[in-house]
DNA sequence: GTTGAGCGTT
């Protein structure tokens, strides 16, 4: 089973590699996803780790640490409210 | 050629 983690305060030029060897370090990464404004196509300099292990470790050891000049953000995701809306009927 | 707290498109 795999971890979702929150990941922010990215710098606008990192890419879904970037943030994947850096999770890699401290366990396997199941999938990056970094997001982006739909709109504009910009970077919005945050994303989401899914780990299968080694996401606590990650978690301890990325939160706080200097990337880019910058303080990481990173946290367990929050479940998301609804991947599909179902019509009632 | 920009910006800076946050929780995502399927």
């Amino acid at each position: 089973m795999s971890k979702n983690i929150y990941v922010g305060n990215l710098p606008w030029s990192a890419t879904e590699q970037d943030v994947e060897t850096l999770f890699a370090t401290y366990g396997q990464v199941a999938n990056v996803k970094l997001i982006s404004d739909r709109e504009t196509g910009r970077a919005r300099g945050f994303g989401f780790v899914e780990m299968e292990s080694g996401a606590e470790e990650a978690i301890a050891a990325l939160d706080g640490a200097d990337y880019g000049g910058r303080s990481l953000k990173v946290n367990e995701a929050r479940p998301r409210p609804e991947r599909e809306r179902r019509p009632r009927w």
